[in-house]
RNA sequence: GCGCCCGUAGCUCAGUUGGAUAGAGCACCUGCCUUCUAAGCUGGUGGUCGGGGGUUCGAUUCCCUCCGGGCGCGCCA
């Protein structure tokens, strides 16, 4: 079903990967190799005049022992086309254009996989290439398809009101990386946070406010007294049938523009924002627009008007609702449009924002950065859309629900605090940073205390942040302390050490990390664990494209961890630091260039880095 | 009842158009600090990929079925 809706996305263009790169003074390389190889494997297939719509090259990276990519198409192919599968490779080979030979060395094993070693040179060559943020962001802007395509990316979307808690953590840190990622990959991000500021909960609010408000609880901790408040109020009007109807009046109020209602209501949004804007600051987050479901108060009429118009909505139990007949499940659920006492919902907000996107924002895509047990909503807004743009001539961005799992706690159930409570996120990250800071104090007691709280805090935040994101997004999510902040395996602190020690090297030789001088007279890499490094580290346009395609920070938090895990044994056998100035030279550029990696890829993912820990 | 997701080492997880001997981390055992940060590195133990059937040169991956767990399904968002 997504795949339909993904269809007027341009396809990647596979030629991307072979677009000249920038000018280096050596051998020049592509930006993804990966991609390059695919392009020329594609080649080969015209001049061998094979049918291109059956030939896939089916290039990955390699187990180590094969080389560093290899392409399994042939094998389909040839049973396909009935053939000798190493025959056919080795004509496959053959036809290879000449350029791809400069840079790597192709062979054949088994029966017809194709192994491709990139040279050392190559290899030098990227790492001279591509040796600054903007040179990278510039290579994948090159490569990769979402560049110049309007994103906008819909994540965090709290209720105000509320405080942020824990069930507010995967979106906001989730779509900020993918945000992050969009952007490095060189499309045009709208990052919008679609808050709850309109729901029916906020008669209630209003109801209690108006007679149960501590004044001077709502001077020292707002926030605090309207969770309170709304606590009473929801509490108040599930027992009384009464208070119920005085709160529905509120809202109708409210809606019908009373100054004093909307006061309230202004005032509580204000709090809220605020509120919500400090653990935004704290995760690194900066939204374009801030548009809630009030914002589209005025435009659901529009949505009633023209689904109805074109046959697609129906009035069901005196609600407005579409059905999806050729759904099996759909054809019976309904997807309620306005409420059957008029009242917009969700649902009615929710296709006003698409077209909003479609039409102020230009978008190509909408990503809805939210919780996996919306995905019947998804669908349902999806499927409504689809059909309600394609009847009115309009152009349907891709479309995609990228869902999460919920945070489980370690007893396997939705993480809570003892009393049941939902943790707040004010609370997580500061103990997070508590914890954090007590481990600095361990490690690096030498550390002036700002310094070490200053690293408490990056450790802290990073750690919760890269604990989310370092997991395939789609299952549920284990959430424990020791794991996150043991700093041992694939966590924050491994990553941010590691820079860590990279910058220390710089400091102690006295040279900028961008300087690329360092390097000057450089001689050729020799060493395993040099070109251990050196393969892993051009092997970043590869996970950065693994990562932005499905829309899966995982992908580049592992290559990340892997690309630390290589330098840690690089940095145990090779000192740096050495007399020769040439293997000095060379072993510079490979810490610059990890360094870079390392650096850039956090900040994609939304993390901060570190001189020193 | 209908539907979606999940089940891989003791634990937490990678493994995505079907590919080479299924991989990491933690834990456990083993070595390595007078040399650039040991929050590190090295080696090792550990698997009927939930069970069964099917598709084929080849299945953790695709299909069927069963078991187990999570979630959703008319006026909250």
């Amino acid at each position: 079903m997504r795949h339909q809706l993904s269809r007027n996305v341009p396809q990647n263009r596979r030629l991307r990967g072979l677009r000249k790169p920038p000018l280096s003074g050596k051998m020049p390389v592509p930006f993804n190799f990966a991609t390059a190889i695919a392009a020329a494997l594609q080649e080969a297939a015209s001049v061998l005049e094979m049918d291109a719509s059956i030939f896939a090259p089916e290039v990955r990276t390699a187990d180590p022992r094969h080389g560093d990519f290899q392409a399994n198409g042939v094998l389909p192919y040839a049973k396909r086309t009935q053939q000798n599968p190493r025959a056919l490779a080795e004509k496959v080979v053959s036809a290879l254009p000449a350029s791809i030979s400069a840079w790597c060395k192709v062979a054949i094993a088994g029966p017809g996989f194709l192994n491709f070693t990139l040279q050392p040179e190559a290899l030098e060559a990227w790492l001279t290439t591509y040796n600054d943020e903007a040179s990278l962001r510039a290579g994948a802007k090159s490569a990769q398809p979402e560049a110049n395509q309007t994103f906008v990316v819909d994540y965090s979307a709290p209720n105000t009101a509320k405080q942020m808690h824990v069930g507010h953590l995967r979106s906001a840190v989730i779509g900020e990386a993918i945000a992050r990622m969009l952007d490095f990959s060189g499309a045009k991000v709208i990052r919008d946070n679609h808050i709850g500021d309109w729901g029916t909960g906020f008669g209630k609010l209003i109801w209690a406010y108006k007679r149960e408000l501590d004044a001077a609880a709502l001077e020292s901790d707002p926030l605090e007294e309207f969770e309170r408040l709304y606590k009473v109020g929801n509490r108040a009007a599930d027992d009384s049938e009464a208070v119920l109807i005085e709160a529905r009046q509120e809202l109708v109020k409210l809606q019908s523009g009373d100054a004093e209602n909307l006061a309230i209501w202004r005032r509580i949004n204000e709090v809220s924002l605020a509120a919500f804007q400090k653990i935004y600051d704290q995760l690194g987050i900066q939204f374009d627009t801030t548009l809630g479901e009030s914002f589209y108060n005025d435009k659901v009429d529009q949505v009633y008007d023209e689904l109805t118009k074109i046959g697609l909505a129906e009035e069901s139990q005196g609600a407005l609702v579409v059905f999806h007949p050729e759904h099996p499940r759909f054809k019976t659920q309904p997807f309620m449009i306005r409420k059957s006492d008029g009242a917009a919902n969700y649902a009615s907000t929710d296709l006003a924002t698409l077209l909003y996107r479609r039409e102020h924002f230009d978008a190509d895509a909408a990503i809805y950065v939210i919780d996996s047990r919306q995905s019947d909503h998804c669908q349902q807004l999806f499927l409504t859309a689809q059909k309600w743009f394609a009847r009115t001539g309009r152009r349907l961005p891709r479309l995609e629900h990228t869902s999460f799992g919920t945070v489980l706690g370690e007893n396997n159930k939705p993480l809570k605090t003892r009393s049941g409570e939902n943790i707040k996120l004010r609370d997580l990250l500061q103990e997070a940073i508590e914890r954090a800071a007590s481990l600095v104090a361990e490690k690096s007691a030498s550390l002036p205390p700002e310094e070490q709280q200053h690293i408490a805090n990056v450790v802290g935040v990073g750690s919760v942040q890269y604990a989310d994101l370092c997991q395939n997004r789609s299952s549920d999510y284990l959430f424990s302390w020791d794991k996150m902040i043991s700093l041992e395996g694939n966590t924050a602190a491994y990553l941010l050490y590691a820079v860590a020690r990279i910058r220390s090297i710089f400091r102690k030789l006295e040279r900028d990390p961008l300087d690329t001088s360092a390097s000057d007279g450089a001689s050729a890499l020799a060493t395993p664990a040099e070109i251990n490094l050196a393969r892993k580290l051009a092997k970043f346009p590869e996970a950065l494209a693994g990562a932005v395609g499905p829309l899966r920070p995982h992908v580049l938090c592992l290559y990340l961890f892997e690309l630390a895990g290589e330098f840690s044994s690089f940095y145990t056998v090779e000192k740096v630091a050495v007399e020769d100035p040439a293997v000095r030279a060379r072993r510079l550029r490979l810490c610059a260039r990890t360094l870079l990696l390392l650096e850039t890829g956090l900040h994609v993912l939304g993390l901060r880095t570190l001189a020193r820990m």
